[in-house]
DNA sequence: TATGAATGAGTTTTCATTCAT
DNA sequence: GATGAATGAAAACTCATTCAT
């Protein structure tokens, strides 16, 4: 996503690309720092003149991929009214972003797991963003009547992450062969009116 | 849950019981196997007279304790008429089981994680029987009439499946202090109606 | 000395023993642990077994052999009557058995200095017990009225470990081609009497 | 002591400053050139333009600050008459010297000890000039009939250099906070006639 | 069955030194 | 003379697993 995109520091490119690259294939615990550098064609050192450990490293990407990720999605919400609108744009974008980089993916969701409770608290922190603009969203469709107040936040929140989440790890383990981004619209029906029949629902109204 | 509960060889249970009190302190990869013997009173190499390996023993944790889930389902389903109170007691009992052992919870939703892709494999073959459980009662509903037959077997379960698991993990990590089983209802109320309100649910039919 | 003379744990003192050899031979900072093992016949993970870490296994050597020399001069001042007896033979049995054990002494005198300031703190520590046994021959001897009251016990006894200090180590940076305990007698000499000669003492008194 | 009172080459001086400043600060294995280079405000390569490595800046440290005792000494003992009052002299400047810049006793008695063999070596050979001064008096003495000639030169020397070199250890090593050069005339004293009280040399003569 | 002493493979990170500018 | 980004060699320590008793 944003790696690579811009200009400045190559080398720092080079390096966050060739460590997805390589955790992708190998996984965390085995992808070696030596490996690394040598796939992003600098010195074993040269690494940690640009991240201060390989766990800062790991870190990195999750930072600014899910940076890059939010950045968009702010860009993009600005375009659309209505929260549910709203809400459709967030899956479109998550989906369509993870859905373009397989590589990546398998990163975010597979091997970067793999890590310690410290880390996982850090992960969360990185995530903060994502889970501030899925609150807002859900908070204006409440203000606007389209989302149901009885429906807690945290609930609503952890059952969008928890979807999607769920959608791109087994889209990563299936190995990533259909168009992610296209499920899109099956999400957001099934996030928005659940996995009851119209039918149903309208004999309980 | 099932672990401990028959009568023969003690010390096999003693070991899964040690082996989910060490990792829930220390975490999967700090969970050193003499630590795991000693916590349980026996000598390092009688874990391996029990279990072939460390990732033996981490997958029968899974193993019985999603195998006890799922005969608890089985069992509960008997006495359950019809697929919105099917699913109601899925959430419930999968909420309810995990709610009473948060070492077990934490055991499975973090530490469990921490491992490598052959591992990932492995346990989704464990967790099969709970997804084909997942599908036979979508299937039901769909049946009846009271599920929608638009979306996908795949996405319903994913989306129940990614709910429970982002709210066990949630509730883990906050340091499950709130009773995690009161949450079924308003889950399974997420689950069928979605986040949207009534009266735009009515305001679209 | 003291190492390897007990029967039990062979392993252990076969650690020691190869460890004074490698460390004589290449200096603290290139003895590297896998070639003290091998030249112990253990592996590479036993030296931890018996060890915490590369410090305390030198620490371990000094510990020992310090320990065996004031055990030694413990015995044997028990057989000497006055100070200036005592003090030579604390000369002596401190030169003969640095004097025996050639690579000990090089290990002590010249590598074990090789090392940071929190473990010169602990060398200190493991010297004590030697510095107190000077302390009490000297008190003996200002008590006796054969050693001076004039001259401090700190300089006192600065002066004879560092004379015997300086002793050790150019016997061992010239290769150990010597007697070190033949020197005894002169040391002693010139620690009582300095190096004044007897007309010039005489005029003075 | 000579570093930085000569008026060329600036830079060569600074980096001389701030190596013993960060010598003292961290031990010699822990100063970083970078470290030392920051704190002489100049650039890492800059260190190389004027030594020729590590070893030669610390070896430069000791060679320039010996070199200055033994010029002063040579200077002093021109006033001086007599063996025993060089002696007196050498002691007094030697200590005298160190105790008014403690952060190179520091480096001088504890950090320049911590390497190997092969700079040991060169270390004995910076020292020479000291101990032939000594020798020098020390045979002086022995003409003139105030030292004994039983002693040894080497034996006297050592005990000469040893006693101080373990004087000035201890001072540093306590937090150099007492006045280092008065102890001067105890230590000369104690040179002279050793620790023997003078009616036990009355009644030896 | 049970023991527990012994094994040995495997990798991150630091930092003195170089050299193109 | 001066810079500082880049280099790359080098080693302690852990811990799952084995096997003789």
């Amino acid at each position: 996503m944003a790696i690579g995109t811009r200009r400045d520091s190559g080398k720092r490119d080079a390096i966050l690309r060739a460590a997805i690259q390589v955790i992708a294939e190998t996984g965390y615990h085995h992808a070696q720092i030596s490996r690394i550098a040598r796939a992003a064609g600098v010195a074993d050192g040269t690494v940690y003149l640009y991240f201060k450990n390989k766990e800062d490293l790991l870190l990195s990407i999750l930072r600014e991929s899910i940076g890059e990720v939010v950045h968009q999605l702010r860009q993009a919400l600005l375009e659309e009214r209505g929260a549910t609108a709203k809400l459709r744009r967030i899956v479109e974008v998550y989906l369509g972003d993870l859905g373009r980089d397989a590589k990546l993916a398998m990163v975010t969701q597979v091997h970067l797991r793999q890590v310690d409770a410290e880390m996982r608290r850090q992960i969360g922190d990185i995530m903060k963003p994502f889970y501030h603009l899925l609150d807002d969203v859900i908070d204006e469709g409440i203000q606007e009547g389209v989302f149901s107040q009885e429906v807690g936040h945290r609930i609503a929140r952890r059952m969008i992450f928890g979807t999607l989440d769920e959608t791109v790890t087994a889209w990563v383990l299936s190995g990533s062969k259909y168009d992610l981004g296209a499920l899109a619209p099956d999400i957001v029906r099934v996030l928005c009116y659940g996995i009851s029949s119209r039918e149903q629902v309208e004999e309980e109204v």
